[in-house]
Order: structure tokens, then sequence, then C-alpha cells
DNA sequence: AATTTACGGTACTTAAAAGTTTCGTAAATC
DNA sequence: GATTTACGAAACTTTTAAGTACCGTAAATT
């Protein structure tokens, strides 16, 4: 076994605390502001901290609000097992439309708009969040496949089916996003992928 | 009859090449720009115009670029009539998708992503664009109701369904808009709304 | 104790872009 | 021809925010 020193380095160490605070108030201010308008002078006062101790510990902006998402979402929406494809899917949506209309929709609204503008902002809100969520959703519902749902099925295309009208309702705002209209979306998708006996 | 007259007013007429160039101009700069890096100044430059000729027309930057949004979308994507509805339906989105991998995704793109910062760009993005396309799509749509498309299928639901996808594949870019991609939506949608004989 | 690194606070530099103003000139009406 | 409104060009003002630099101080190692 080889021991796990932590080699201190020689000054002060890092504030492991002012850390999280920093992130916590980046994800507040991302949330309440968007990302263009969330500002280090903003961040810094609200963790009470230095904006010199932010730009310590990263390169710029946007490493800081990249790294809040990550922490925030880490253990997010895990798929649900209820043995039931149908009772898997309501749920899923469920719960997505939970977070969607909660303080966690503004944050994924803020990022999808500013991946519009800078390539590395948008690969990590697929890495960090887009990517994760359809694998873990793609496996929980391979268990079904060749039983009730029909061994055709393609996950990725159902993957959007599922999630890509709720991010439409999301972003363009045409139409609320309600339970009602989770249930609705999941029965007509479920119509299409479900093995008849 | 009444006569059209012009009731021209006093001294110079409005040059209105000028105010064609400066929407062009707009529109080209918002697709290689960006919404918020597409500069007034870009936009006179290019226009060969003067910015002050802008600001007497328009208010503010976002006004000229929502009438150039306006004048580019007023007649595209006009819903198919084949008098089939899966003929149809595949059409349209293959239409859709051709103008989405073009210029005009770009636009989109960049409308989509100001409107998560500003109400009335999201208002005007949904009334200019969104709105009559879904109004014209569902008119199509009700033709067939009762007939190859089943009688109880929610429009609006389906619109969501046909075009969410392609708004979440255009903005979060996990994977490509092909046709091979619309066609297989577009059979997995139409398995769950037509009524079988 | 000397050294090293981190901290919060604050002032500063720099850059970019929105919107305004001014100026000389052009095209219309009266 | 006098007046009115529009034009392009360019300089200008103003605002905003990213990122840096410096201060005195705190917490660690040597």
């Amino acid at each position: 076994m080889i021991e796990d020193v932590p080699l201190r380095a020689r000054g002060r160490p890092r504030d492991e605390e002012a850390k999280t605070r920093i992130l916590a108030a980046a994800l507040e201010v991302l949330e309440e502001q968007g990302f263009a308008n969330a500002t280090t002078d903003a961040i810094a006062e609200r963790a009470s901290a230095s904006k010199a101790t932010i730009y310590r510990w990263w390169p710029n902006k946007a490493a800081v609000l990249v790294e809040a998402l990550r922490e925030a979402v880490a253990q997010e929406l895990p798929f649900p097992n209820t043995g039931s494809l149908r009772e898997d899917i309501h749920l899923q949506l469920r719960n997505f439309i939970k977070l969607l209309t909660g303080r966690r929709g503004r944050i994924f609204k803020a990022f999808v708009a500013a991946a519009q503008n800078d390539p590395e902002v948008s690969e990590a809100f697929r890495s960090v969040w887009v990517r994760p969520r359809r694998t873990d959703a793609k496996a929980g519902l391979e268990r079904y496949r060749g039983l009730s749902l029909r061994h055709e099925v393609d996950l990725e295309l159902l993957m959007d089916v599922l999630y890509g009208p709720l991010y439409y309702r999301l972003l363009v705002g045409h139409a609320p996003l309600t339970q009602k209209y989770v249930d609705a979306l999941a029965e007509l998708v479920l119509r299409s992928i479900v093995k008849k006996p």
C-alpha cells in the first residue's frame, strides 16, 4: 500500500471553504443574472471573497461557472428503476420538469444561451450534463429492450424525442412545462415504442 | 375608391435602398457573429451606411435584428400539401433541417440565445417565427384529423414532438441534423399518430 | 524567526460597444 | 432659392465588465 501523503505545499494552504463559497455564489448569480450578466464582481461580493482569489484558481469566468455547474448537477436526475417501462419514463420526465421549472432551469437556459457563442461552454455543457444524463437513461431503458420495449427502437432518437420537447419549451417559452404536458408526451412516445403482447 | 396618396413629407425622403442594405447586412452579421457580437458598427460598415442612419430609424440594435429576421423568414417553410399525412410530415421535417443546417440555422441559434437574456427578443422570436410556423403546420395537419390522423391527437403536443428534437440538436449540438435522422423521427412519431384502418 | 503562499479589499488598466453629436452634403417640398 | 429632412463619415461620450496589481495580513513549512 502506498501512503496517500497529501504532500502539502510550503505556504498557506488553499482555503477550501472559500472555494465552496465561490462556487455556490457563482451558481446563484448565474441563476439570477444569466451567463453573460454574471459578473465576477458580483460572484466575489456574494461569496465574501476577493476577485483576485477567483482568478488565482480559475483562468476565467467561464471556468468558474462550468465547475459550479458540475458540482451542482453531479447527482441529479438518476434514471428510475420501477420495473415498468411506462412508469420509468413518466417518472423521469416528471422529475426532469421539476428541475427545469425550478432554479436549475434558469441555469440550463443560461448555459445553452452561452453555448451558442462559445464552443468551449457548449462542449462543457454536453460533457457535464447532457451526455451523462443520456447515458444513464439509455442504460435504464436498455433493460427493457425486447421485453416491453420494441427491440428495434433507436435509443438516441428516443432520448431526443423525450428530452427535445422539454428543452424546446424551456428555451423558446411558447408554452409552460406542466406535469399534464409531460404525461401526455410520455404516452404519445410510449405508443410507438412499446412492444405489444 | 380612396386614392392611396403617399402624403409625402417635406424634406428628403427616406432612402429605401439604404434600409434594404442595412437589413441585409444585419442578417449577415448576425449569422456570422451571433446576436451579442453583432455590433452596429459592423452592420453599418457592411451596409455602407452610417450608424446615425440606423439609429434614425430603429430605436436599438435588437429592433434592427428583429426586423431583419421578420423579412428573412416571411415566406419560409410553408407546410406541404401532398394529400398524404406521412409525406407531408417527412417533407416538412426535411425542409426544416435544410433551413437549420444552412445560414438560417445560425440565425435561429443566435435568436434563441439572445432570447434567454431578453424577454422582448424572446417574444419577438415567437411571434415572428415560431407561432406562424406552428399555426400553419397545425392547419395543414388538421385536414387529416379523423382520416389518416387519429382524431384524439393533440396538435400542440405533436408540434413539440416534431420540432422539439430538431431545436434540441441545433442548440445543444450533441448530434448532427441529418435527413436520415429526421426520417427516423418522422416514422417514430407517425407510428403513434396514424389511424390504423 | 524567516520564508512562502493564500487571503480579502480595493484601486486600477484596458477594451469593447451602445448610442449621440456634429458636419458637410444631397434630395425633396414650398 | 429658402427650408426641411436624410444621408455618410467620423469623432465623441458613456457604460460596463474582464482581468491585473498592490496592499497589509493570515496560515502554513523550514
